[in-house]
DNA sequence: CTATTAATTTATAATCAATATAAATTAAAT
DNA sequence: ATTTAATTTATATTGATTATAAATTAATAG
C-alpha cells in the first residue's frame, strides 16, 4: 500500500485507492493483464470500481511511465508494469505472452540513424513451448 | 499484371482482378498502409471495390504469407507485402512507419528456449529524425 | 466547521475498426 | 444451358475504446 503510494506521489499522481489497487496489480502480476482482467481481478476487493476508472487510470499510469502498453495483434490493449526492459513471445495457440529476456543492443543504432527512441517493443509470435509439447500427447 | 496473377496461383488462391490490384499495391507501396488507405488508393481505378474485399482480401494473403500485419499501437492495422524480415521505426508525432534493417539474430535464442517463432516483430517507437529536426526550425 | 471549488470516479452514451450475415455477382462444373 | 460453388458487395452487428455528464470525494478559503 505505502510502497504504492509513494510511487504515485513521487510522479505528482494523487494516490487514490483505486489507482494504489491497479498499480500493485500490475507490480504484482506479470501477466500483461487487458483492461478486463484488471477489472474483473480487482472488482472483488474494489466493488464500486468501474471500467472507466481502469482505463483512465492506465493512461495516468503509462504517460508518467510506470507502465507500458504492449504492441500485440490483439484486439484489447495489454499492459504491464514498467520493469527493466524485456523482450515477448505472444503465442498463438494459448494466447499467453511470455517474457523473453534477450541483450538487445539496436536501440543505439537506431539513435544514431537519427531518430529519438524512447520504448523498444520486440515481438516473437508463434507457439509457446507448452503447446508445441501438448501436441504430441 | 501478370506477376501478381503468377504469385497468386502459385499459392493456390484464385487471381481476381481484387485481389490482384491490392498484391500489386503492397507490393510497389512500402507505407505500411492500413485497409483505408488501400481501399482510398484503389477505388478510382476499381470503382466497385468494397472495403469488405479489402478486409477479406488481406486475410487471404496474410493466411498464405504474401502479406503481413505489422504490431502497433494504432487503432487501425497495418500491412505491408512481405520482403525480407526487417524491423520499423514508429514515429509518435507523424505516424510514419520507418523500415529498419538490424542483424536481428534473436530468433534462434527464443527457438532454443522450445517456442517455435514463425513471426519477429521489432518496433522502436520514438520520434523519428524529420520530425526532431522540424522542432528545432 | 461550513461553503466553494477542483479533481476524481462512476454511469451512460457515442464512436469506429473489425467481423458476421445475407444478397448479388461472377466463375466453374456438369 | 443449368446447376453449383466461390467471390464480391451491401448491410447489420459486435466490442473495445473514448467522450460526455452526473455523482462523489478531496482540497481550499472564509
Ligand atoms: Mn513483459
Ligand atoms: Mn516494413
Ligand atoms: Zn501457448
Ligand atoms: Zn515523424
Amino acid at each position: 500500500m505505502e510502497k504504492y503510494k509513494r510511487m504515485l506521489v513521487e510522479k505528482g499522481i494523487k494516490p487514490t485507492f483505486q489507482r494504489i489497487k491497479i498499480l500493485e496489480y500490475l507490480e504484482k502480476h506479470h501477466n500483461h493483464p487487458t483492461v478486463d482482467m484488471i477489472y474483473s481481478a480487482l472488482y472483488k476487493k474494489v466493488p464500486t470500481l468501474s471500467k472507466t476508472t481502469v482505463y483512465n487510470t492506465l493512461g495516468v499510469l503509462s504517460k508518467h511511465g510506470l507502465v507500458s502498453v504492449l504492441s500485440t495483434l490483439d484486439s484489447e490493449a495489454h499492459y504491464e508494469y514498467n520493469f527493466n526492459s524485456h523482450h515477448h513471445f505472444i503465442c498463438k495457440v494459448c494466447h499467453r505472452i511470455i517474457d523473453i529476456d534477450v541483450p538487445c543492443t539496436f536501440r543505439q543504432y537506431v539513435e544514431e540513424l537519427g531518430h529519438k527512441v524512447e520504448e523498444v517493443h520486440g515481438n516473437f509470435v508463434g507457439i509457446c513451448k507448452d503447446c508445441m509439447e501438448k501436441q504430441y500427447e
